[in-house]
Formats: C-alpha cells, structure tokens, sequence
DNA sequence: CAGTGGTCTAGACCACACT
DNA sequence: GTGTGGTCTAGACCACTGC
C-alpha cells in the first residue's frame, strides 16, 4: 500500500471518474498524517504544554505504520509546533515554561548573558479600543473599521527603558483584552495569549529598519530627539497562516542589539 | 548491531579495559557517519556543486545501512551543506549557481520583489593589507597583529549606494586576494571566496544595531549626516565553526529593509 | 531503461523517565 | 518494569532525471 491513500484516508479524487487534476497533487502519507495531527492541534484537541497521543497510538488512529507517523511528527517539531521529550512524550509547543522564554525576541544585551539582567519591566502606557486603519488591516487581514485592541506599552531592562511598542490585534479574537490583564501577567505575552485567549502564535516576520526618535519616543524612551532607534515591525501568525498581531517596535541599541543566526 | 558502534567504525574506547568515561558520550551511528561525511566535505573531497556518492554508495563505504546515511545526510541538507536532488543525487551546496543567491543578504527592497532590481553594483573603495586589532583579532580568533585583509566597498541598488561595508579576511587563507578580484568577479563575493579560494562560508551571526551616519559614511552613501543608518556587523563561519570573516556594514533603510522570518 | 532520492513498512533493540 | 521517543536494519515500491 506503500505511497497510496492508506484505508483510513479519503484522498481527493480516489473516485475513477474524478476531474482529472493538472498537477496530480501527489502528496506523501506522512504529510497527510501531519496535515491530520496540524487540524487536531488547530482544534484545541491538545492545548498547550499537554502531550500528545503517542506514536504508536497516533499510527494505530490513523491506520498507518509508526515511521509514517514519526515523520510527520519530525516535521512539525522542525517547525516548532510541537516539542519531543524522549522517554516522556511529545508536547504541544507552548510560549509558557518553554525553557527558551521569548523565543521571539532577538534584542540581547551587550554583554552577551542571555538574561541575565532577568525579565523585562513591562508598563503599559495605552490599551484601547479602535477601528481598524487601512494599513492595520492589511497586515491583520482584516477590512478597514474592523475592530481592533491597541496597546502601547514600554519594555524596560535594569531599570532602562529600552522597547517602545504598539500592538494591534484583531478585536474579535481578543475580546475583553485589558491593561491591566497585558500588565498583570507573568511571563511572555505570547504565553496570556494562548492562557487567555487560545491564541498560539507560531511563527512571525519582522521588516527593521534605522530610523530618527521622534519627540514622543524619545521623551519615552529617554533619549534624545534623533537618537537612531531601531524600528521593528512584526506580523505574527497562528496556525494556517493567520496574521494574529501587528506590532511596531523601536528599540534603543546603545546597550544591546538585534541578534540573527544565519545559516 | 543496532546502537552499537559498527564494524566500520572504531568507536572511541570500543575496548573492555578502556577508561571509563564520566559522560558515555554515546553518539548514535548516523551522527558519526555525518561526522565521517563533514571531513569529507571539508578536506575538499567533493567540491561545491560536485554530487557527493550516492546513498547507497555511502553506506557500501561505511558498512550500514542506507536508512542511516539517510538520516546522517537529511541533517547536513537541514544545515544547508548539501542540497538533495531528487532522481540527481545530493551535491555539495554552494554560494554560486544556488536558486537562492545571496542566502546571507537580508536587506530587501521595500517594493517586495527580491530581485526585480537585479544584482548590487559593487564599487572597491579600498583593500589593503594589515595588522590585526584586537577586536578584528578576537572575531577571527587570531593573534594581534597577525596578517589580515580589509576591503571597503560600496553596494548600489539601481545606482543608489546602499551599502557600505568593511570586511576582514585571515590573511594566511586569502593570501593574493586583491581589489580587481573583489570587483571583477560575477555573482556573490561568497562564491568567488569557494572558487578562488577553496572557502565555504557555512554560517553567520549578525548583530545589529541603529546608527546615525558619521561624514564619512554619509558621503559614500550620499545622504546627509546624521542620518539613521543599520549597523550590521557579521562574523562568518566556515565548517568546524571556524570564523573567516568580520563585516560590519551599513544599511540605508529609506527604501530597503532588513527582512527576518522567526519560528 | 537504470540510477537516484523519496516513501512506507515491520520488526528489533537502545536510552530515558516514571513508578 | 512499562511506556515513551530514538536508532538501526532490510526490503519493497514510487517519483523523478537522464540516457
């Protein structure tokens, strides 16, 4: 049965009288497997932190053999989606108690000690609701007026203030978001967002650029007027592709930077 | 013979007498066939763009099976030191004739299109030879003093000077290295570094900062003093995590931006 | 057609974690 | 010990490339 729809699979156009398909569409069993376990995990069916059936029970589900099932499980823990523990299980990635905290944030200090200056001091200047900017709603997906949450809030290392950000999110999805919940919480954001609202952020794209402190980020950022800040623009994406947040960030680089691994 | 060491390999203290070690150091079969494959590919025994031997091939020489020069080989494509063809076989990754060229140059038109505007114009500011600073010499892990190379140029998008960069070399591999070379040579400067000089640049760390453009920046770069500017400073590695290369560049961002993907 | 990488299977055993 | 992921093997067949 080796690279055929396996009996548990009900591949598109198995039927002899299907329409023909331009490209055959051919795809192997363990990304069927994998698309199967990615709808589970989109679905809520594991949240978060929680294992995941094991190998053997996931091959015995789907009616295909162990290897098939591991290959598909190798490609989502490529891609951070889940996370192998040997002798333990496999678990459902989670910004919470992920021992790489802030997985996203590539902003180090100088002094090259990941965290040693420990978390960050977060202090929400602004949350509020508003309708969506043609711009906002662009990268959000969504339609111009929409709702969306706004919050603006300052990131501070050793007393320092160092990120000055805004987030956009979409207004559906994070309904009864407030100030006091973005400062109350302990840990990552990324991490409340999939506490509070089911919201697991998978992978992000950012566009960085120099730019001049205007007076408003410089009076909070503490710096000078001109003072060449680091702009980071971020569009952050669930499962499926899904732009879940905007966020424009300038960073003061004077005693940290921006780090990227190139391979 | 599962899991132990295989017949064609002396695993390190294989005797029954052999000093205990503390950590095992167990390493699975497929790392140690990577490992043998690496030398290989670092002694130059297959060039870049070369086909290395087949799967079966390998696992005649090294006496396992093809699954586990399989997965031994799946990792160095995952690290980008090989490129698998399906029906062609595997070859030896290079910075020429790769589809993706320019792999390390993150700086993207804000237009979108990676390349609608074509290759960078280089223009050789300067190359000399020197003596290593400190710092160069730390990057490099060099001796102060010890011979380097630097060349300065400028990279133009559509004649507009984008780029201004200083690179250091390790004088003793780029021994004859000189500025009609740097200028003249078609494609990526990394290619020419693998063609002329048996280098292969396998990985790169970058740390970035904002910047505002001192006169003499501001001159080569055609924009007013003061303005915000990238600061890039690259270390570039070979195999083995040898460092070959300190660039620091910097960026214009008024129409280009520094693009990075997160997972 | 033969040769290559790609997929799938079935079974064995190892390393690790928990109980 | 039991159950988990991790490694290794052997063999079969599929998809792609080029002769």
């Amino acid at each position: 049965m080796a690279h055929t729809s396996p009996s548990a699979l009900s591949d598109i156009a198995s039927s002899a009288d299907a329409p023909v398909q331009p490209t055959p569409a051919f795809s192997p069993l363990y990304q069927q497997i994998k698309g199967l376990i990615l709808q589970s995990l989109q679905a809520g069916e594991w949240k978060p932190g929680e294992a995941i059936p094991s190998e053997m029970d996931l091959a015995a589900r789907y009616r295909v053999s162990q290897g098939t099932v591991r290959k598909a499980i190798d490609d989502l823990a490529a891609e951070n989606l889940v996370v192998r523990r040997q002798g333990k299980g496999t678990f459902v990635a989670t910004h919470s108690e992920q021992h790489v905290q802030y997985r996203f944030l590539k902003l180090m200090p100088d002094s090259g000690d990941q965290d040693s200056e420990g978390p960050a001091q977060r202090q929400i200047v602004d949350c509020k609701r508003l309708r969506a900017s043609a711009e906002v709603a662009r990268a959000l997906a969504l339609r111009s007026g929409d709702a969306v949450l706004q919050v603006r809030r300052i990131l501070s290392f050793g007393g320092v203030p160092t990120i000055l950000e805004d987030l956009w999110l979409p207004g559906a999805a994070f309904k009864g978001l407030s100030a006091e919940q973005m400062a109350g919480y302990q840990g990552p954001t990324y991490a409340m967002f999939e506490v509070e609202f089911g919201v697991r952020m998978v992978r992000a794209e950012e566009k960085i650029r120099a730019i001049a402190a205007d007076a408003q980020q410089a009076q909070l950022l503490q710096v000078p007027p001109g003072t060449p800040l680091l702009s980071v623009e971020r569009v952050a994406y669930t499962y499926n592709d899904i732009p879940m947040e905007l966020r424009r960030g300038v960073y003061r680089t004077d005693t940290h930077h921006y780090r990227n691994a190139l391979s």
